[in-house]
DNA sequence: TAAAACCTTTGGGTTACACAAAGGTCAAGC
DNA sequence: GCTTGACCTTTGTGTAACCCAAAGGTTTTA
């Protein structure tokens, strides 16, 4: 396969594929006719583990440390099993971040819903950033939200 | 203030400071004595709204616009409420996906510790991660997992 | 045979900073 | 008065995972 070829199977871009090649983590022979890469199978499934494990949160460099387990003969379920349950707890902090943003942007939303374009008020930016944490106070309408 | 009592103030380095600064979205005077930044509380406070902004997902050149915005004399008010409407939904997906990765990086797990650490089967890379989405099918154990 | 579509390498851009170098400034202690 | 350490300055480089453009060779298609 070439690198579009390769590139539409693994459902990449062909700049995604020839990053991992620059990196070294597909390869790739040459065609000794015209100096084109040429993947192999190998090379799609690597592609494809690679994108299961960055939508998992890892990062192209660990991919390398499990491939490179893997040549090595290790078998590299271990250390991905130390990898996976180092990350859960980051990626449950992640979420737990993401939901309090979340709730504070609807709560937000759902005050300045009720009340006209924010009035600049003179010393504020922006009350909805600013006074974040008390968005009913926000944007000068101090309570007389009617 | 200078930058390391402004950083201390905001909670920030003083890279950061120094960052924000070079990108225009603080403002800095010059002691003519020795050409040392200078900051106000308007740096300050606007230092502080970066960071809310910023963990809310706005990117520095979001809040660039806001604080021109509000330079010009309009309310960013009407802006950041459009730029938090877009924001919903896309932190919604954010916290859906890694919710679902989460999920499979417990079920993997679980399953994993019930088994031996994996056999590596030769076509295999990790097949925790390759196999994802069926992991009681993992490491060559087809159920046979005693 | 010529254009379209692909390939190659090289080098720069993205985001929000962090860090190091080389040099000026300032407060403190001896 | 001078050294030392802590701070400041600018400039340039690095990070992660690519994207994109340029300049030029190749292959395919009309």
């Amino acid at each position: 396969m070439k690198v579009s070829e390769l590139a539409n199977t693994a459902n990449v871009t062909p700049e995604t594929i020839r990053h991992y090649t620059r990196e070294g983590l597909i390869q790739a022979n040459r065609n000794p006719e015209n100096g084109y890469h040429q993947y192999d199978k190998e090379a799609l499934r690597k592609v494809r583990f690679i994108q299961q494990a960055r939508e998992l949160g890892f990062s192209l460099k660990q991919v390398q440390d499990i491939f490179e387990q893997s040549d090595s003969g290790d078998s590299p379920c271990p250390m991905v099993r130390d990898l996976l349950k180092q990350k859960v707890p980051e990626v449950k902090q992640q979420i737990a971040q993401l939901q309090s943003h979340l709730n504070k942007m609807e709560a937000a939303l759902s005050v300045w819903d009720q009340m006209q374009d924010g009035v600049p008020n003179g010393h504020s930016i922006c009350c909805l950033i600013e006074e974040w944490d008390k968005p009913d106070d926000c944007c000068g309408n101090g309570g007389k939200n009617d």
